[in-house]
DNA sequence: CGGCATCCCATTCGATACTG
DNA sequence: CAGTATCGAATGGGATGCCG
């Protein structure tokens, strides 16, 4: 809890903070797109093998979430004109930025998930 | 989950990521959670003094939102049997740990909102 | 003052079927 | 392979009214 300049620190809350969470999570702030970025960050995926990593998801949601952060500038689309088709997505240095909120987001969720946790990821062998 | 996938770097991800990603999304991952704790951040505040603070919101909302978030354990509810009632709302020891997030996201969002106007709030300090 | 209750709309989600 | 099309369900959110 910071308030260094004591003098209106509501507002400069107010003005400062919520523009930037508010923003922040407009682009990233739903059930997916954080799960998207994260394993875009290994480096570019072809769509299937993103739909097969991502447990859950339905082809038509992957698809609006994928569209959704081209537009705003997180991922690009590499489409290979072959056939059968090829298309990779890639995070711009833009979606790239956002590693340290996903790390910070991905850290605390850890530390406080309910029950036990912080499992040795056990790969299957 | 998948096993037939037997790489380490994907599952490490997989395993450690996103499960905390979607946890800390649950809990503030929409429209007005990350600006109520926001607010909270600068001390206890009562029921309509949020509602006033926080612009655009409905009451019928700002209740929902905030009975989820002491649900989950973020928030306190205060209340004085006084006439006329008073409620106040605090973050938790957990709440308030999640400020780093908040921190780190509202950082993010100012750093690279499409800016009409430079507005540098810079509360001389 | 601090809420619930009610109604209603918009957006999002999910499953399935189909296609270039 | 990489998507569309379609539809119905679920969820989120707004406006308003009433009440202890």
């Amino acid at each position: 809890m910071k308030k260094e300049n004591s003098t209106n620190s509501i507002n400069a809350r107010q003005l400062k903070g919520d523009c930037g969470t508010v923003f922040t999570l407009s682009l990233i702030g739903n059930r997916w797109k954080p799960v998207i970025i994260w394993r875009l960050l290994d480096g570019k995926m072809r769509y299937t093998e993103l739909k097969k990593s991502i447990n859950g998801i339905s082809e038509r949601v992957l698809v609006l979430q994928l569209r959704e952060m081209e537009n705003d500038g997180l991922i690009q689309r590499l489409i290979y004109p072959e056939v059968p088709p090829r298309v990779e997505y890639e995070l711009t240095p833009l979606g790239l930025s956002m590693e340290p909120i996903l790390e910070v987001m991905s850290a605390w969720g850890l530390d406080h998930m309910p029950q036990e946790q912080e499992v040795p990821i056990k790969v299957a062998g």
